[in-house]
DNA sequence: GGTAGTGCCG
């Protein structure tokens, strides 16, 4: 591989393989190069160990999501502190705000759920240094434990503010309660929300919906209702969020019927405690998941008659009951009914397609999807992605492909999975359709798209076997 | 400021 041994701006490692244990394994793809941008913070990070924070402070660079994906893909490899470290100055650049799929992601290259003694280690790290520690920066620590899903971790890092005298705010002590609730460790959960109450701190809106759902999960509904009378008491009004987590309680471990006469006060309500949207595809949802979705069809018209608008999840939630129980002419006739101005035949059809595969019944949406095209309808991408890997693992590639020829064909291409592609281009070899796969990477280059280099290895050893050395050199130039 | 309830995608 005569490549990049010259190029200074290398990195952007991706570490194929995980286990610890093939550390020799690791494959250095080339895939894309880093930016000036993450080369410099890559830089100032390994300067000055001891100084990390202050030498980011004085780079002058732009920090944007995919810089710091690449400082954290080099990071990960033998420093992933010092990526710990940068992803948390970097929560407060004044320019730059992580999202929840940073936070995710971030989680995913450092390995803290199965490594976290990287945050242990920054923080002690921290003290050991006297740096100061913000509740800011705190608080970006959480948000990593909540990603990685520790509980653990999280209490550890909340007991570790008093130590550097800062005072978790409610918000803080939010996300430790919910990690503690997801694991189902409501006696502790509770404890928290009592040692709120010690540093004059008081459960919020969000705690109790937090504390009330691990409850109705826990099928604990009269603890849960107990919970909406002391908030009450505590002058907190309780909003639709509350009144709908504890509906999906009362669905799910009470009755419907108990849950349609709640339904009914809530109607009744004012303001911040009327049901929305979220509350009638709860009910809609609890009826179709106890096998009744005709009657979801009712909560349907109340929430007509209500003046609130179903939305997207709403129209999930019933084309899947419908599907599962085999009322296709109910949906057909609800598209009927509902498309309009906030969804489009399109849109209501391409759900169908997915609720039709969900309920396993691959030969209907395959027609359903045939039907779109015939008619000029524009199926999603979602839709088309499935529905063409469906027909694939059937066996049937050409069939795969006639159906991505004809979408082709009827306008502009929806956004196709990657996968779909290197799936389709890898079966149409293998079976030798070479004017097919021709077409194929036609438009592929056409559209520019690529497919992982890793994907077609196999793809151009086959087409070379079998002479096609022009397609085998098509199929090098789309790789990524 | 970005932690909560239906659910999908990044």
């Amino acid at each position: 591989m005569p490549i990049s041994i010259s190029i200074t701006r290398y990195s952007s490692f991706l570490i194929a393989l995980k286990t610890p244990d093939c550390s020799l394994k690791r494959l250095l793809l080339f895939s894309t190069f880093s930016s000036v941008a993450a080369e410099k913070f890559l830089t100032h990070l390994q300067k000055d160990e001891s100084n990390v924070e202050k030498n980011l402070d004085s780079v002058s660079a732009k920090l944007d999501s995919r810089c710091i994906t690449q400082v954290l893909e080099r990071c990960a490899i033998d420093k992933p502190k010092l990526g710990v470290r940068f992803f948390i100055w970097a929560a407060l650049h004044p320019t730059y705000r992580h999202t929840s799929y940073m936070y995710e992601k971030a989680c995913k290259l450092l390995d803290v759920e199965r490594n976290p003694q990287v945050i242990t280690d920054v923080i002690d790290e921290y003290r050991a240094e006297g740096f100061v520690v913000s509740v800011k920066m705190f608080k970006v620590v959480l948000s990593l434990c909540r990603a990685a899903k520790d509980a653990n971790l999280g209490l550890w890092v909340l007991r570790k503010m008093k130590e550097f005298n800062c005072r978790p705010d409610t918000v803080s002590y939010n996300v430790v309660i919910r990690l503690l609730i997801e694991k189902a460790r409501l006696d502790e959960a509770m404890g928290l929300i009592r040692e709120m109450g010690l540093i004059d701190l008081y459960p919020d809106m969000v705690t109790y919906v937090s504390i009330i759902k691990g409850f109705c999960d826990a099928g604990r509904l009269e603890d849960a209702v107990g919970l909406v009378k002391v908030m009450k008491g505590h002058g907190c009004v309780p909003n639709a969020v509350v009144y709908s987590t504890l509906l999906d309680g009362m669905c799910k471990h009470v009755s419907l019927e108990m849950a349609l006469e709640f339904l009914g006060t809530m109607e009744k309500e004012n303001g911040e405690s009327k049901p929305n949207v979220v509350t009638y595809t709860t009910m809609i949802k609890g009826f179709v998941e106890k096998g009744r979705a005709m009657e979801a069809l009712k909560v349907l018209d109340r929430m007509d008659s209500s003046g609130i608008k179903p939305n997207t999840v709403t129209f999930v939630a019933i084309l899947d009951g419908f599907c599962k129980e085999g009322h296709l002419e109910e949906a057909y006739k609800l598209i009927d009914k509902f498309s309009g101005d906030e969804l489009q035949y399109d849109e209501l059809y391409s759900m169908l397609v997915m609720s039709l595969l969900r309920a396993g019944k691959h030969k209907e949406s395959e027609k359903t999807f045939r039907m779109m095209l015939a008619r000029g309808m524009r199926p999603s991408g979602l839709a088309s992605s499935r529905i063409i890997k469906s027909v694939i693992s059937e066996g049937r590639v050409l069939d795969g492909f006639i159906l991505f020829d004809a979408l082709k064909k009827s306008g502009e291409l929806p956004a196709i999975d990657s996968d779909v592609y290197s799936v389709l281009l890898a079966g149409l070899c293998e079976e030798n359709h070479f004017t097919e796969a021709a077409k194929l990477i036609h438009i592929m280059v056409e559209g520019k798209l690529q497919i992982k280099s890793s994907h077609t290895e196999k793809i151009i050893k086959h087409l070379n076997i079998s002479g096609e050395n022009d397609l085998a050199s098509s199929v090098s130039s789309i790789k990524r």
